[in-house]
DNA sequence: CACCCGATTATCT
DNA sequence: GATAATCGGGTGT
């Protein structure tokens, strides 16, 4: 049913795999029952940025980062939260990663809504944090292999116009604010809803 | 709705 | 010792 990303689709330019991550499913396998989503909202990490956890070259807590690509990349962050993030660039370099920042859920909501102390509706999973929390993904899924794992990968999902694909700023960074790299879909769509605040 | 701030901890300097 | 790719609650307009 879900057909599952290959390591070639990763093997792109992070910035084309930020764009093409729109409309994917994310896939979580738990002992209490599937939990799944449509990425709407992504933000790309190039080495080369300052704003990217590769930046200043490898440590403990980024080496996933610089390992293969279709790797996730999850880390611990403000005391508080998991994000995460795929692993991939092209052959030219040698680090960065995809931050999904939001997803429409699809399966397992009442589970998400559990995870989530039972906020429902678009705050279930509008940020990088909550949709963590909503699939139930920690630091155990770091450098999980993306492309073989049962229990954790992306897969294909709906066609998203390019035309409908907006670019800003990203959020929450110090470094290198004017760069554009985050994208989600256009609003006037169905995921608009994800939008709201 | 816009802005502000505290919580909480792994990681790095 | 400072910082951080966040969140949620609070205050004021």
């Amino acid at each position: 049913m879900f057909k599952r990303l290959a390591q070639s689709f990763y093997t792109q330019n992070t910035l084309t795999v930020a764009k093409q991550l729109l409309g994917k499913h994310i896939i979580h396998q738990t002992p209490l029952g599937i939990r799944a989503g449509i990425i709407v909202e992504t933000e790309a990490y190039l080495v080369h940025d300052p704003a990217c956890h590769a930046y200043k070259g490898i440590t403990q807590r980024n080496s996933a980062l610089f390992g293969p690509v279709g790797h996730a990349y999850v880390y611990f962050i403000y005391g508080n939260h998991y994000c995460f993030n795929t692993v991939a660039h092209d052959e030219t370099a040698v680090a960065g990663g995809v931050l999904i920042r939001a997803i429409q859920p699809t399966q397992g909501i009442a589970l998400m809504a559990k995870a989530r102390k039972g906020i429902s509706g678009y705050q279930i999973s509008n940020g990088p944090g909550k949709l963590t929390q909503a699939l139930g993904i920690t630091r155990v899924h770091n450098n999980i292999d993306l492309t073989t794992s049962k229990e954790l990968f992306i897969a294909d999902g709906i066609y998203i116009d390019p035309l409908d694909i907006i670019n800003s700023p990203r959020i929450g960074i110090s470094q290198a604010r004017d760069l554009p790299w985050r994208f989600y879909i256009s609003s006037n769509k169905w995921v608009s809803y994800f939008h709201k605040k």
